[in-house]
DNA sequence: CGAAAATGGAACACGGATGTTCTAATACGG
DNA sequence: CCGTATTAGAACATCCGTGTTCCATTTTCG
């Protein structure tokens, strides 16, 4: 139990840490519902006071990034979670879907605020989109994914179902699982080997 | 030609007519690469003062108002293009789907911008979402198109592929043809009876 | 050509968001 | 429990987009 000096340079105190998670969870919420909000707004949501919002964020840019490097490393989890290489490739799209589907609000973000894609440490191509990419390629040289369409479109046409299953829940209020399963029932069609 | 007192309440002069066409198509352009850009960079992109702009539109959501009647008129045109009464759905939907495409950064605008879903005269359900939908449930009751999915999502899948067709053109550099034919084979997959 | 229409640009007032600094109050942890 | 870490809130300077006004200049059109 001698854990006297665990803290390192970049070791958080406990309270800090908290707070940390609950001002990008806020920013989360906010700037999905609405991009452009303000950080007073974010401040708010979390319940906190402006000034500490830029206590741990000094920029606006900051927090943009910050929250970058959060979806960036639950994408890979959730990327690990889906076990890719197992069983044949249509079945692990629909893991690695249903995965991705749980990000929900967080992969909205990613959509909808045009900075993530250029900026925050997205350099064009994130791990997780290779993976996808070369999970469609294996499908089609399996023969169990359409071989008629780029394995690049092919993975927009991923998100994008992703995308339109996400606005159903949110705007049309259709049941979260309701969207999610015609999302993999049109999927599995578009997919399929012709 | 005893046409002299043409001028109603509601005519422009030609001059007038051709800035604001200038000033709506920059919007255009502008807007959909960067929302939230600033009427400065739409009068730029227009070759037009900034105070001409005001002229024309008063206020920014005048502006915004005026795209969202501009592409909700051309929405409605190319639904009339595309004769959607005519032959059997699929095939319908197929020449809507083209009609559509060729709006592009306009209707990109309609997704992108938040304001316009809620705002600008778009009471919730368009015309031309509504002759889209029938027309997809006239392809269920015939038969044609996959009764297994709700109307309503194939409608959000059709919307949200050609999206994602647009992307790839703009984002992947992607010939426009390339990724509409793309865009049309996925499509044609995921609305077949199943 | 000459009057009316249309424009460009400068200048200004205003509001809202941002980022900073300070101080008093509160919560935390040993 | 007490000292320290953490916070809230007010106050302030600043920047940027917006919307308005005014005037000189250019363009259009009869």
């Amino acid at each position: 139990m001698e854990q006297h000096h665990i803290a390192t340079a970049t070791t958080e105190s406990a309270t800090r840490a908290r707070t940390r998670r609950a001002i990008l969870d806020a920013a989360v919420t906010v700037l999905s519902a609405h991009h452009g909000a303000s950080l007073a707004d974010v401040a708010e949501a979390a319940g906190v006071g402006r000034t500490t919002v830029h206590r741990y964020f000094a920029e606006r840019s900051d927090l943009v990034a910050a929250l970058g490097a959060d979806v960036r490393e639950r994408l890979q989890e959730a990327t690990v979670r889906a076990r890719v290489e197992d069983g044949p490739a249509p079945k692990a799209l629909e893991r690695l879907c249903l995965e991705y589907f749980e990000l929900g609000d967080r992969l909205m973000l990613l959509f909808d605020v045009p900075q993530f894609l250029s900026w925050a440490g997205f350099e064009e191509e994130t791990d997780s989109d290779r993976v996808l990419v070369r999970l469609i390629e294996r499908g089609q040289a399996e023969g169990t994914v359409d071989t008629e369409a780029d394995a690049e479109w092919l993975q927009n046409v991923l998100w994008s179902l992703l995308y339109a299953a996400w606005m159903q829940a949110r705007d049309y209020g259709t049941p979260r699982h309701t969207a999610l399963s015609s999302c993999l029932h049109t999927l599995r069609k578009a997919l399929a080997a012709s």
